[in-house]
DNA sequence: TAACCGTGGCG
DNA sequence: TCGCCAAGGTT
């Protein structure tokens, strides 16, 4: 008869493998009772959604160095805090952050509220993040399920069912396994060992302190676990940016409304993104040169393929859309990617 | 409920 | 080249 997984195995673990995180503060540096700074655990925690240890680094390291504490964000001017978080994508994030920080000055005296359902109720913050948030700041006993947790849960318990149906049996699991000792550092040991020993390809379970007590080793399955529901293909766009550089060297730049792709963010004017190529629509009446290639890029659920044009204009023409913005106010590195990349197309190689 | 919402790395 | 995948939340 197997074993079932024990929680201080885990931590066993973790105390000697826990990866070494610019947000962390690792298990034997720890002083009794003392905890992360909740901000930088909730800052780390909602630009680590859906994104890569490795593309977070950079970001944590410049936002808490410009921001140090929540008010500091709170402060922040709109677009400075999104033209920070510029090329890490999922831009919902970067301004329910700044609404998130804002609710925390105005309605919580800039102190981040210690229990899930305060947690719950701040922008952005949904029932991973809370968790987290509650367990590795405040060591709360609160059960936090992400991708990692989710594939741990489906190997450890040979669970076939497939994602995201099988979302509630997991959470169970994983409710089932979470002890009212050391919690927070539970979680992130969990996820460590989801990042680290039990991936997605690969998995090193010669390496894993619970091979003892997994289903999925025993019955040779771990590979293929979790199932998931078969994706659906992404069709292709097809759009025109329109990169006006005025004499002085300023280019023609607007800001894209809150909602949709992109939201907020800095952008060229340009058509729409259809599948079917859109009418001609410059910002400015220039003449227009189209440049040989194009911009390629692939977002959530359809790929683009973006015709670049470029035009010279004189001080005296103004815009039917948008704003120039002098050298001293643009940075490319302010943009998202795909309009990066249209910039880059015109810049040249 | 399912669609929407980015990006970069990897095999 | 391409699909998969990464510490999800909102509507």
């Amino acid at each position: 008869m197997r074993e079932t997984p024990r929680p201080q195995d885990l931590l066993v673990w973790y105390d000697r493998h826990a990866r070494a995180l610019p947000w962390r503060v690792p298990p034997r540096a720890r002083v009794p009772g003392g905890r992360p700074d909740p901000y930088r655990v909730w800052l780390s925690e909602i630009m680590l959604q859906q994104t890569t240890v490795a593309a977070v680094k950079p970001y944590f390291e410049a936002f808490t160095t410009r921001w140090p504490t929540v008010s500091d964000l709170a402060a922040a001017r709109d677009e400075d805090v999104m033209a920070a978080w510029a090329g890490l994508g999922y831009y919902a994030r970067a301004r329910n952050l700044l609404k998130c920080a804002r609710a925390v000055v105005a309605d919580h005296g800039g102190v981040f509220p210690d229990t899930l359902d305060g947690l719950l109720s701040l922008p952005g913050v949904g029932p991973y993040t809370a968790g987290a948030v509650a367990a590795i700041a405040f060591d709360l006993p609160a059960t936090v399920v992400d991708g990692n947790v989710e594939r741990v849960m489906a190997r450890v318990h040979d669970e076939h069912t497939p994602l995201p149906q099988a979302k509630p049996i997991l959470t169970e699991m994983a409710a089932a396994l979470t002890p009212a000792d050391r919690p927070g550092d539970y979680a992130q040991a969990v996820m460590d060992l989801g990042a680290t020993i039990c991936t997605p390809r690969n998995p090193a379970c010669g390496l894993c302190p619970w091979r003892g007590a997994c289903a999925a080793w025993d019955a040779g399955t771990a590979v293929e676990l979790p199932k998931k529901a078969p994706k659906k293909r992404k069709p292709t766009r097809l759009g025109i940016a329109y990169l006006a550089r005025r004499v002085d060297g300023a280019w023609l730049l607007e800001r894209r409304p809150d909602k949709g792709l992109l939201g907020g963010m800095l952008g060229w004017p340009g058509s729409d993104w259809a599948e079917e190529a859109s009418p001609e629509s410059p910002p400015i009446r220039a003449e227009w040169k189209t440049l040989p290639g194009e911009a390629r890029h692939t977002f959530t659920h359809f790929h683009l393929r973006l015709t670049v044009r470029t035009a010279l204009v004189p001080m005296d023409r103004p815009p039917g859309r948008g704003v120039f913005v002098g050298p001293e106010d643009f940075s490319p590195s302010d943009l998202p990617t795909v309009m990066r990349k249209a910039f880059d197309l015109a810049r040249g190689p």
